[in-house]
Order: C-alpha cells, then structure tokens, then sequence
DNA sequence: AGCAGGATGAGTCCCGTT
DNA sequence: AACGGGACTCATCCTGCT
C-alpha cells in the first residue's frame, strides 16, 4: 500500500535547514484538525518538490475545497504569502476559531441529509485534538467546522431561474472550480446532490490527484504508458473470473475475500468511486447494532470465517491511513545514521523512505526520532495523555496504542448513530482497550448512557476510567474483565436494569492472525484469536435476548 | 523494572517472467 | 497458467544495558 516517496521529488528540499524551522513545520500543533494535517502533509509535500511553487489558483482551490471561505483564504494568503502554506493554513484555522467564538449556531458540519448517504455513514467531522483533559478541548467532532472533507463555503443563492443543475454548476464555477471538475462531480453525486456534497467530491478527486502526481514513483517500473495496460490487465483478469464464475469452475478459495486495492472498502471521503449502498442480511439488522474490528491482512480464510459467524455481513477493509497522518501506528525506537550536508539523491530517497515508514519525525538536524506516546495518542484521535494515568510505562503506553482503534476512523463509520440516539446510547464494548470506541463516540456527541466495558488489561481499564472522569462522562461505566465469563445471566440482568444495549463493538485479539507474528500465527483457533468466538457468542446472545422481548 | 535493539521467518499478495 | 522473487505485517522472544 504504501509506496516509497521519489528521490527527485525532493531535490528542492533545503537538507540545511534549522532544526527550529523543521520541527515547526513537521511537529503536529494540537490545534489542527486531523484532517487538515493529513491533507497539509500530502499537499505540502507535493509543492515543496515543485520548483515553481504553487499557482495561485491552486493554491486558493485547495483552501477552498478544505471548506474555507474566499474572503479567509485571500486575507490569509495575502497576509503570509503564497508560499507558506503552512502559516496560510494556520491563519485560516486561527480565523475560523474566531469564528466559531463569534458564531457558534454554524458549527454543525454534518451536511449528509440523504437517507441512503445517513445509511452509508459518509458523515466525518475532525473536531479539534485536544490538548490535554480539558473538557472544554476535547471537543465534539460535531462541533467543528474547518472540516477537511466538509466543504462548507456558503453559495450565494440569487440564480433561483435557473435550473437546479446549472445553478449548481454556475455555483461551482463560481467558487473556483472549473466547470469539467463541476460537472464530473455532478454526474457522479446525483441530480440530487448538494453543493456541498458536490465540493466534496471535488475537493477528494483534486486529492486524489495530489496523492497520485505526489506518489507516481511508487511504481517505479511503471511509466505511465505501461499504466493503461496495467488496467488492461485488470480487466483481463476480472473477465477470467467471471467466465470462471459462469462455468461453474470457481474453486473454494477463488470465492474466499478478496482485500481491496487500495484499502478503501465501501469508501472513506477521499475517495472518488465510493460505492454509497449496500444491503445487510436481515438477521443482522439491528439493535443491536453492532461494530466488529480485526486486522485486514489475517491468514486465507479467515474474514470468511469471521463473516459467516457475523451473519454474513461482508466486512468492509479500509486504511487507517485515509484518516490519520501516521501510515503505521507504531514507531519504532530506531533513528537514522547521521549524513553528510549533501547527501545524494539515493540517500535522500531512503531517509525519505524510512520516515515515511516508520513514522519518524525531524527532531533536529539530521535527526529523526521515532513518535512520542503523546504524538501518538494525538493521531490515534485520543486526548493527550490519555494513557499515561495509573503509572503505566513508556512501553505499555505505546502497546496500548499499537492495539488501538483509530478514533477518527471508528467516528466515520459510527457515525450514522448519531440520529438514531440524539438522546444517548447503552453500549457493549467488547476487548474494550484503551477505549477508542467510547473516545469515538463522545467525539461524535453521542452521549453514552450506560457503557459495559470489558477488558482484560487492568491497566487499560484504569485508563478508560480516568477518561471517563475526567471528561466528566454522565452515565454508568460497569468494567468487566473478562469476555469468557461473560454469560447469559449476567447480560440479562445488565439489559434488565437499563433496556438492552444499543451498540456491541469490538476488536478481538490479532496475534494469531497478524503477519508480523513469527512464533504463533495460528490463525483464527489461535490462543487470543478465538476470543472472536466470545464476540459472536455475546451478540448473539444479546440478539436473541432483545429478539425475544 | 524498564527499556532498547536485534533476530526471527509464516503466510499472503503483487508483479514480472517464462 | 505456472513460477519465483520481493514486500509486507494491531508480534514475540531473548539479550544486555541502566
């Protein structure tokens, strides 16, 4: 998935920078968005391997796409210039702080009216990355709005004669978008859609391009010519399979599940092709409604084992990486060894190659260090310091994390509850952590009215505790240890006391299906990773207990 | 204790070659 | 269609240090 960033790309890059200017601009500031860092990363990346710099129209296009006004970013770039669109971005989230002081009614983001786009959860907010425990900046992901994927500049609306589509278009047009982006955009939204959705779609497919011009060396040996019949080839294949699927000569394993390329499953907001409907299997329909989690890359068979049990609801892949600047969750504890003060092109590429693969940032002059906890709990989406109460050491906190949810991502797909529960949620959360769902739906604004927690680590439950006070959660949190002694009785008596639960979410343990496992890659029968089956187990027996009320 | 570093190497997928 | 090399992975265990 992750492709090696080119050598020459970066041939502009002043290698002799001072460490102060380097770790302003590389060190994640806690009052950006996720988003915002993710598409500042790619974007400025990209224009720094441009010698030319960034047009002005490009420049104003994307701003604009993020979701800011003309009038902010024209103050913006005028006040720092056009080539740092670092500062530009900071000024613009600065603005739009102010703002949001000013004006708090126009904070809701959350533009997704169409019923089937509530279905698909296409709803992402990056709320503000809290700081610290400060309830007052561990803010709602509802609550923000220099959404990335948002789009939210307001369209003058005086073309009322007009029809509905070319008003749109003239919209478009008029906030900068040519009209080819306009009406690509319209033919794959719908007649329907809005122009928000519409910028959206934009503002993605203009990433998209980005990420593709910013990652073209990661196929090396594939000039672009070679590309079409590298889709060729695609299509070949896929023929093949059909005709195999036609005569009946498919064999077990062809069925088996396929992982998507790239990892994007039923779409994430920077996508372009995301499909916006899918149909569930009515015994899996809910409430409950239930959020299961496991590595993508588990042995052959394996998600098809998960997805018969889980009333074969085919699971849905996706990256992480589409939501968070971190293309891995862990670090590693490895810095690089130091270069002369004009390394060639090779070795810029391989330090290049190793950041971006380990997750190091510039700590100094031709120092890279791997992320701190902190950093980490920050692009997981977590509050900082999350892990760091109960004395929990420096190793633990980043085995925590490394077995975390990502926030930002688990939000997106939970998303769609929002509606459904303005009044709250009793949640089971299975394999619980350092509680990534309960941070997830605090985040979206979801109250949580009774949470059963289970989780085996007594330091990650002392964790989720101190979260829970220190955000000065309303509800009941009941901690449990341990999934298997979790029985009927006991979910009875708890669904008793509160009328069922709601939600059932869950990652079970991956060591025996991670690859990276050398000593017991067993599979889904492995020692940890048959706690799926407790997973199955509970919600099943929460199912039928609601199903037989 | 805690920490850092290193060795380990199965299973799967991708891609190019034959 | 078959084959082989390369790349990847929510990891685990061991050693040696502070």
């Amino acid at each position: 998935m992750d492709g090696n960033a080119s050598g020459e790309e970066y041939e502009n890059i002043d290698w002799n920078t001072d460490d102060e200017l380097e770790i302003q601009n590389i060190t994640p500031s806690s009052h950006s968005t996720l988003a915002t860092l993710n598409a500042q990363t790619i974007v400025s990346n990209g224009e720094a391997s441009s010698s030319s710099g960034p047009s002005n129209s490009n420049l104003f296009q994307h701003f604009l796409g993020m979701g800011f006004s003309e009038q902010s970013i024209a103050k913006a770039i005028k006040e720092n210039g056009e080539a740092n669109t670092e500062s530009i971005l900071e000024s613009l989230l600065t603005y739009s702080v102010l703002e949001v002081e000013d004006s708090p009614d126009e904070l809701n983001s959350c533009h997704l009216n169409s019923p089937q786009q509530q279905e698909q959860q296409q709803c992402v907010e990056n709320g503000e990355l809290s700081s610290d425990y400060d309830e007052s900046l561990c803010d709602d992901l509802s609550e923000s709005d220099d959404s990335s994927w948002s789009g939210g500049s307001e369209v003058a609306n005086n073309t009322s004669s007009l029809p509905k589509h070319e008003k749109s278009l003239l919209s478009l047009a008029n906030m900068g978008y040519s009209i080819e982006e306009a009406s690509a955009a319209m033919e794959r939204c719908g007649p329907e859609a809005s122009i928000v959705e519409l910028t959206d779609f934009i503002c993605a497919a203009q990433m998209a391009k980005t990420e593709d011009v910013f990652f073209e060396e990661e196929k090396p040996k594939l000039p672009l010519r070679v590309n079409g019949d590298f889709k060729k080839r695609k299509l070949y294949d896929l023929e093949i399979w059909k005709t195999k699927k036609r005569k009946g000569i498919l064999s077990e394993e062809d069925e088996g599940l396929r992982l998507p390329n790239p990892m994007i499953g039923f779409g994430v907001p920077t996508d372009t092709h995301v499909i916006t409907h899918r149909v569930l299997p009515d015994a899996a329909i809910g409430p409950p409604f239930f959020y299961y989690e496991n590595v993508a890359l588990a042995p052959k068979g394996v998600w098809d084992t998960i997805s018969r049990f889980l009333y074969d609801v085919e699971p849905e892949f996706v990256d992480s990486k589409y939501f968070c600047a971190a293309a891995r969750k862990r670090g590693i504890r490895k810095a690089l060894e130091k270069w002369g003060d004009n390394p060639p092109v090779h070795v810029q590429k391989f330090v290049l190659e190793q950041c971006r693969k380990w997750n190091l940032v510039w700590v100094g002059k031709n120092k890279v260090a791997p992320l701190e906890p902190d950093e980490v709990e920050m692009l997981l989406g977590f509050p900082r310091n999350h892990t760091r109460g109960g004395g929990i050491s420096r190793t633990d906190r980043y085995k925590s994390l490394g077995n975390s949810f990502q926030v930002d991502t688990v939000a997106y797909h939970l998303s769609v509850l929002k509606d459904k529960f303005p009044n709250g949620i009793n949640m089971l959360s299975l394999f619980s952590g350092i509680g990534g769902a309960e941070v997830a739906l605090h985040r979206l604004g979801i109250p949580l009215k009774n949470v059963v927690s289970v989780e085996i680590s007594e330091a990650n439950r002392d964790i989720v505790r101190s979260w829970w006070e220190q955000t000065n959660q309303k509800g009941n949190l009941i901690h449990l240890a341990d999934v298997q002694q979790l029985n009927g009785d006991r979910l009875e008596q708890f669904m008793g006391s509160f009328g069922g639960f709601d939600l059932i979410v869950g990652g079970s343990p991956c060591n025996n299906l991670a690859g990276s496992n050398r000593v017991s890659r067993d599979g889904l029968e492995g020692e940890h990773s048959s706690l799926f089956y407790d997973y199955f187990r509970i919600l099943d027996i929460v199912k039928c207990i609601m199903n037989n009320k």
